[in-house]
DNA sequence: GCCATATACTTCACTAGTGTAGTAAATAGC
DNA sequence: GCTATTTACTACACTAGTGAAGTATATGGC
């Protein structure tokens, strides 16, 4: 079966977008967060005072957008930003307290939509699906 | 290997996003529309005349987003918008000559695309990620 | 036949991304 | 050491979606 038969773009994006959505919800409901905030958020907290072209990077999107979400993730008191000391164009990313317990909340949330996809996907496909996933991040990605 | 093990999540996501993105800039190099454009005109012209509604829940979208997009597409004369005559609370969206020919000229540059996804993802394993995403479409999804 | 409800669509405020064109600081070439 | 280039970030116009609240038409229950 190839790719076109299976119309895998269309139907890897319909499913990236109803999970997108089902978990926006979620995470809304139960923390407060986007699924996009959660995202930055965790790269933020997980690897330290961060620059903005890493968050950029490390989720391929561009700097613009980063810009964008640091400013509304600042504004909601969930990250600070702050000159770097060691490059004077560069801003260094750090998690504040109350993105930490943010954050923290969001465990369970994630869980529970895990739980629905190792339901839904049997034990020996996830690592065939995570392996695949993978191989088009790294065929369409990441030039920037 | 489960789900949270393999961060499923934000793969799926990230895949998406870098697909949808290289996609989006090659049709609109090549074609001029975006890969969204280009899913809505799909419908509409191997379903004959559609409902806004049809669109939605066959994209897993909201009407709110037909709206917009259909007067984007109605405005760069891709498709037509006029009122059922059966229901006339509803609108028949049906492709135009113009909306045909842009849409001839994606089939190359989406054949490419599924090139590149064939030549990564080995043949056997295409069929298993298809169904495997449209076991996560189902499993979340299409409640409206 | 009438009323309550459901349906098709719109509007609005919002998040979230691209892509292009800028600024200011760092770095490389010579 | 100075210039040219690269790098980190910003600003802006744009597409594209959600979700909530509203309008107008259709339909089901009695």
């Amino acid at each position: 079966m190839s790719a076109s038969k299976t119309r895998i773009y269309f139907l890897l994006q319909r499913a990236a977008h109803r999970l997108k959505t089902e978990a926006d919800a979620a995470l809304m409901r139960d923390c407060g967060l986007t699924t996009a905030q959660a995202a930055v958020m965790t790269i933020v907290a997980e690897h330290g005072p961060v620059t903005q072209k890493y968050v950029a990077t490390t989720l391929s999107q561009r700097e613009s957008a980063i810009t964008a979400m640091a400013s509304r993730l600042v504004k909601a008191g969930l990250i600070s930003k702050s000159r770097s000391a060691a490059d004077s164009r560069a801003f260094e990313l750090a998690i504040t307290a109350e993105g930490e317990r943010a954050l923290a909340t969001t465990r369970s949330t994630f869980g529970a939509i895990n739980a629905v996809l190792d339901e839904q996907i049997p034990d020996p496909d996830m690592q065939a699906l995570a392996s695949n996933l993978e191989k088009i991040v790294v065929a369409f990605g990441n030039k920037n």
